[in-house]
DNA sequence: AATTTAACTCCCACCTCC
DNA sequence: GTTAGGAGGTGGGAGTTA
């Protein structure tokens, strides 16, 4: 016997922290609105109690456009996109900072509410989960459209759902009737729909994969339907080209994973301005520092250590190399991360300007009860001479 | 004893996603 | 003057081990 057709859904919220900006600042509503770019862009009140807003045409900065209005979206402002470039495109829309800790509080409040509806959910990140409604009683629109309700009454948001045989055409579904859609799929919509959709539309495929398929004359879904499987596997090797033959057939056996394991832990950040690794050197190894010290709190807060510290630097030129080093044994204090962490620098030639530096933890592993180094090793944090910026 | 080879791990660049 | 920050994953090359 055959498994039964799964009912996945896969729910994205609608422009979600540009959506949850609008819950707090009302007025803005039908305005092009663009969240990101630091707390340069917080909004100031008068002495009559009127806000006023940063225009993105007073931004400068490095820094790029988190999410947009579906107004800002009209006039070419998307997400991922650099903030001066977004200036020139909508200069008079409204610049908001992005308020993470108001984001994960509406995720918690429509994740809870689907799982009084629906308990088998796999989180995708912080605004998109999949659920599982294959064993939830109910009708499968009925069922999508409680969930809509739920949510719409827990956060006061609009979200995109579609169900489908699996997660594959539900994350595409979803973007079908964007925004505060309801979309469902069947196999026999593969060929309808599916199939003329530009083969970046699916989750898998990125601008890199979509350039070599789009060189090879493969534009949409049923163009890598309808190519010969040992063409692709010429130009793309068997792993991936066994793939996407599969997804072009729609199949994706995929299951819903309920929990997850964190793999790893990093900490980031972009200067303002590219600090040099001589002159700037100070700078520079407060920076550094500072990053190990943060990659720190975050693996204790969780009780985590880690057998293996990676750094990140990226040149002012977007060149941008790793290094990893192993350790014998797990630590989570911030002397012996950047310990890690300068044996990993002294590995790259410092010659350039930097525009980047990163911290990562992984190998992680659960704390001991009282393992671990006592609290008394952090007061060792000195700044070792030896490494270039140490 | 020297050589060949498969399997595995580590390191690193690269890709993709939200 | 594009290009954040945090995460997961893949695959090739080098080195090690059996």
């Amino acid at each position: 016997m055959s498994a039964p057709t799964r009912r996945i859904a896969h729910l994205d919220m609608d422009a979600f922290f540009a959506s949850v900006e609008l819950l707090r600042y009302p007025e803005l509503r039908g305005q092009a609105v663009v969240v990101g770019g630091g707390h340069r862009a917080t909004p100031t009140v008068d002495e009559n109690g009127t806000r006023h807003f940063v225009r993105l045409r007073e931004y400068t900065g490095r820094g790029v456009v988190t999410t947009s209005t579906y107004e800002a979206r009209k006039l070419g402002v998307f997400s991922a996109m650099g903030m001066m470039k977004a200036a020139q495109l909508a200069p008079d829309a409204i610049l908001l900072p992005s308020n993470f800790d108001s984001y994960r509080h509406y995720s918690e409040l429509f994740k809870d509410a689907v799982a009084s509806v629906a308990p088998r959910i796999e989180n995708r990140g912080i605004d998109e989960i999949y659920i599982d409604l294959t064993d939830v009683p109910g009708e499968t629109r009925t069922l999508a459209q409680r969930i809509k309700r739920v949510v719409a009454d827990a956060t006061g948001l609009t979200c995109s759902i579609a169900v489908a045989p699996n997660k594959l055409l539900a994350k595409i579904g979803s973007e079908l009737d964007k925004p505060d859609g309801l979309t469902i799929l069947s196999m026999d919509d593969l060929e309808p729909r599916i199939w003329p959709l530009a083969a970046k539309k699916v989750n898998g495929i990125g601008p890199k994969a979509n350039d070599r398929l789009a060189a090879l004359g493969i534009h949409t879904v049923g163009d890598i339907a309808a190519a010969d499987p040992a063409f692709l596997q010429e130009h793309f090797g068997l792993s991936y080209a066994s793939w996407l033959t599969r997804i072009s057939a729609g199949i994706d056996e995929r299951e819903i994973e309920t929990e997850s394991v964190p793999r790893s832990k990093s900490r980031e950040t972009t200067f303002s301005r590219d600090l040099h690794p001589r002159r700037d050197r100070a700078e520079l190894s407060e920076r550094f520092t500072a990053l190990c010290m943060r990659l720190a709190e975050d693996l204790e807060r969780r009780n985590l250590t880690s057998a293996c510290i990676s750094i990140k630097v990226r040149f002012s030129d977007f060149h941008t190399v790793t290094r990893d080093h192993t350790l014998e044994r797990g630590v989570a204090d911030g002397a012996s991360i950047r310990r890690a962490a300068t044996e990993c620098l002294k590995r790259v030639t410092l010659d350039r300007s930097i525009r980047l530096l990163g911290v990562k933890a992984s190998a992680l592993s659960e704390q001991s009860i009282d393992g671990g180094a006592p609290k008394w090793v952090q007061a060792e944090i000195q700044f070792d001479a030896s490494a270039d910026i140490g």
